[in-house]
DNA sequence: ACGTGTAGTTTCGTTTCGATACTAGTTTTC
DNA sequence: GAAAACTAGTATCGAAACGAAACTACACGT
């Protein structure tokens, strides 16, 4: 076939595109792309994560700019605002229950309904190959990869879940949700040429 | 069945992440998203649907903000204006020998190389589920479907490439371009040959 | 204690984008 | 065969999104 000359090229294309589709959509919401992506974030991110530094650099904008963002979701009083024991420059960010209840407004909903009609085999491959592409990408760009506790390097499993980076126990809900921290199993994050996807379970 | 708490949403949310990282990236180049999109656009999109409309409705915005990132591209010498001789409304917009020669620079290189790295079986599910996905979405949004020639309804194969919607005969390069026009196989709703520019309120 | 580094925020100027309005050419209607 | 209705493309203007830089406050190494 000669459309494969089209392809890899193609499917990047593709991703953008779809990307793109994803983040507008209804426009009936008085929220912006970005809004709804932090959003999304500190819904997902772990208690590690749910910070200002690591939503920038989820986002791939600065710390500046994700602090501005931040405070339109929490005038909007989606997010409230809590200062860490720990470190006293630290904050950490939670969704209300008004900001769980604009998740369900989500546009990107959408996307999760189209993504629900595909084939069973589509949708699993799609499981598998984005964030193996996510961590490919993050290996070549040489920046930090995101990705959720249950597929990371310091995730021991068995039957107490344990993360070796933060150095304690995980509860169960954490093993889907983001971190900041989050190194890709089988070899090295930076430029490792022989990635392995592997079987997911 | 804790893999179904992950599932879905999180695929949608790592297409949007995806997307987005895929966008800027070098920030070497003095080029916006918005103009590499265009540039993009314009090197793979067919005949028919080089025109700031097309433009416009693929990247999902007004005519005027597709014409004036045209415009840029223009100035920058990447694209060069033809007018039609059919509709003297309507032009057409190709890359120049200075465009094709950008094109090399595309940030969204690094995400092809990504891709390529990816094992096999996961590329070509990519390939299969990517397209499937943007068809999904698109019937959902009610809007136009941006697909390629080859995957047409349209297209009638053969010894001879025919698409009945320009009733031309397609030169075989066509196949795997992006048209306007462009309607999914098997029975999807239509999308009617003259398109909704979406602005109307 | 001091310097260095990090977390978060604010301010400011640039840039981008969408709403609106406009020109010009095409198609439809009576 | 004119007028109305519609479409393609463009220009203008205001809003806001974003990045750069400066600033405060805290942590940590020496």
């Amino acid at each position: 076939m000669d459309n494969n000359v089209t392809s890899t090229d193609e499917i990047a294309e593709l991703l953008v595109y779809l990307g793109r589709a994803a983040r507008g959509g209804d426009a009936a919401s008085d929220m912006t792309a970005a809004q709804w992506t932090a959003l999304r974030f500190f819904a997902r991110a772990n208690d590690v994560s749910r910070t200002p530094s690591a939503f920038a650099s989820f986002h791939a904008t600065t710390r500046g700019t994700a602090s501005q963002t931040i405070k339109s979701l929490l005038v909007k009083g989606y997010l409230e605002r809590h200062e860490s024991a720990d470190d006293r420059r630290s904050v950490r960010f939670d969704l209300t229950d008004a900001g769980l209840a604009a998740m369900r407004e989500d546009p990107l909903r959408a996307v999760s309904e189209a993504i629900d009609r595909l084939d069973a085999g589509l949708k699993s491959a799609l499981r598998q190959a984005l964030p193996a592409l996510a961590g490919e990408l993050a290996a070549i760009r040489d920046t930090v990869a995101f990705g959720t506790c249950g597929d990371c390097r310091h995730y021991s499993g068995g039957a107490i879940s344990y993360c070796a980076c933060v150095a304690a126990e995980l509860a169960p809900a954490d093993l889907g949700r983001l971190c900041i921290n989050f190194a890709a199993r089988e070899g090295r994050k930076l430029a490792s040429p022989g990635f392995e996807p592997g079987e997911t379970r």
